[in-house]
DNA sequence: TGGCTCAAAAATGGATACAAAAAGAGGCTG
DNA sequence: CAGCCTCTTTTTGTATCCATTTTTGAGCCA
């Protein structure tokens, strides 16, 4: 069921995420298709959908280029990131969560305490962590009963969040990042409390506040990664 | 510089908010590029732009369908423009506005309030401070200074929202239609002041006030025209 | 030597041809 | 009569092909 448009788009899509295609550089259907050894049309498709995304951006008559990003774009995208959010929470909180979507919550709200309580080596709680924080934030958008907001955030400037996501981990001062990521649990906590009481200001305000820690971390983080040229791995955002 | 496709684009794009495209027909490649006398390619680019912009919906292996509209949808796109638009609003705050974007807000609330100081025909009175209302809020969003906001805008979900701009007025109750009017005009003074002060929560709370009102308002109205099969034309939103 | 023009090459947009997969219809069989 | 199988039609994905536009470069002229 993969299609050689959906391939090629996939394939693309992680090699800007990753740095393998340098920023400002063009791609034409040709030199892609060429490149994949397909013909240009699912080349056409891919470059389509990815300029969509906000990967790549087109220039009238001369191809693509791939977007550079700027410590602005990621703020710009964390910001409305977090109005997103922000109002995914209020509105589940407002209409009442499901059974199914409070186990979800609650199930990853139990892995990042049991892995924060932990001494597992960094990398693994990390990674953990990681996986449990996206099924949060992920299960809040799209269950919250306003499909187009998932819509919305689904086909918006993959680019800086992407990078955001990769990007927002100082492995040089652990214990540092280990309270960083025992913040965002409780708020967390907090979090699912105000959607049990249905308390539509108080997740909205929440998520808010949640939002805006990962923007203040991730600009001190950005400048470092770009003024310093050192690039940091791991997972885990906010 | 019209390409075959954008033109197609937008051309369905209009038969399907302004009806001409009954919600949940199909349309085909084929069927379109036969409709418009041209190949199946621009034929599929436009169904592809069509489906990102939220108005047609694609159905695995059973082409496209028009997107049906429920109040829900509406709602939810209020909701949505609602939070981008108060974050653009905060953002612009924040970062303080050129005089040239304090010269077209001040231009738009300067028509509105000599059209609502007159006694011209109805008609008119509402032509015009649509035109100004739409110049306010779009000044805001495109001039915010994080061009994703209106990047996000500009590709999610159109149908509900045009459909809200053709059907927010109620023509038979003009008097109390002035009052609302009223009501946001002054609405949108209290925002200039916010912004002159680079006050972002005001800025902020005034502009998610200013919508609600919309869509308090939109609610109201979608209730009547999908209860009572009724259709009222005229322009103005909130 | 520098600028201008024209031509060759490349790239994009659109048209069509071809193949494969899926949905529908209709008949066949238990 | 019901369920299943098959054949046809529709739809979709991909490969080329043609035309128009743009770029680039070479050669010519001032």
């Amino acid at each position: 069921m993969h299609s050689s448009a959906q391939h090629l788009q996939s394939v693309v899509r992680r090699q800007i995420v990753t740095g393998g295609r340098e920023p400002g550089a063009r791609i034409s259907e040709v030199a892609l298709a060429a490149e994949f050894d397909v013909s240009r049309t699912p080349a056409r498709t891919a470059l389509a959908s990815l300029e969509a995304e906000g990967l790549i951006e087109k220039r009238e008559g001369r191809g693509y280029t791939i977007r550079s990003i700027s410590k602005a774009d990621i703020s710009n995208a964390i910001a409305v990131r977090a109005a997103l959010e922000s109002l995914a929470a209020k509105t589940l909180a407002e209409t009442g969560m499901s059974d199914a979507v409070e186990a979800t919550l609650l199930s990853s709200i139990s892995t990042t305490e049991s892995i924060l309580e932990s001494d597992t080596p960094v990398q693994e709680l990390l990674d953990g962590y990681h996986a449990a924080n996206v099924i949060f934030h992920e299960t809040i958008m799209l269950k919250c009963g306003n499909d187009l907001i998932a819509h919305t955030f689904e086909r918006i400037a993959m680019l800086p969040l992407a990078k955001l996501g990769s990007l927002v981990f100082d492995t040089t001062n652990p214990r540092r990042e280990r309270m960083r990521l025992m913040v965002g649990h409780s708020q967390h906590v907090i979090l699912l409390d105000a959607l049990r009481q249905r308390d539509g200001a108080r997740a909205e305000a929440m998520m808010r506040e949640h939002s805006h820690a990962t923007l203040n971390y991730a600009d001190l983080f950005v400048r470092k990664v770009y003024e310093n040229g050192t690039r940091t791995t791991g997972g885990g955002k906010s």
